[in-house]
DNA sequence: GCCAACGTTGGC
DNA sequence: GCCAACGTTGGC
């Protein structure tokens, strides 16, 4: 299983509305990075990822899987671009801020830190425990 | 609201 | 195929 980080505003599209859309989750449109897409490529059902709200609030707030596999965006008409299904899974109980992943050392070089405007990452195995541990998370 | 960082586009 | 210009993102 591979780990990922989704990056959303809350103000456009929060942890909150991904909860409400439940079982069948969300559609992750509207992605136009090539490597964004490349990642979301990568993905495989069940993959689980961590939510984090960029803007307002500057935190990793939940998690969610991948629920559907790459499939063509909706919203492109071009057709080159691609979205995954999502489902929330869980919330973080202490959501975990940039501030926080920037002064822990393990997590200082995470994509997050170092690839500030990329919308779709991956995560390690070990910060993937790291942030559950921390994040107070049971799954 | 500003500005730095970075991806993308287009001219050569 | 390189590189400058431009637009967008996101932290502060």
């Amino acid at each position: 299983m591979k780990y990922w980080l989704f990056k959303s505003e809350p103000d456009v599209f929060s942890f909150d509305m991904l909860k409400k859309t439940g079982k069948k989750g969300e559609e992750w449109t509207g992605v136009r990075n090539f490597l964004a897409r490349n990642n979301m490529r990568a993905m495989e059902v069940g993959d689980r990822g961590f939510f984090y709200h960029s803007n307002e609030g500057k935190e990793i707030v939940g998690i969610c899987e991948v629920a559907k596999a790459a499939h063509p965006d909706s919203t492109d008409d071009s057709g080159q671009w691609e979205c995954v299904d999502i489902r929330a899974v869980a919330d973080v109980p202490k959501p975990i801020s940039l501030a926080v992943v920037k002064k822990t050392p393990k997590l200082a070089k995470m994509s997050l830190v170092t690839s500030a405007r990329l919308s779709v990452q991956p995560v390690t195995d070990a910060e993937w425990k790291l942030i559950c541990e921390m994040g107070e998370v049971s799954l």
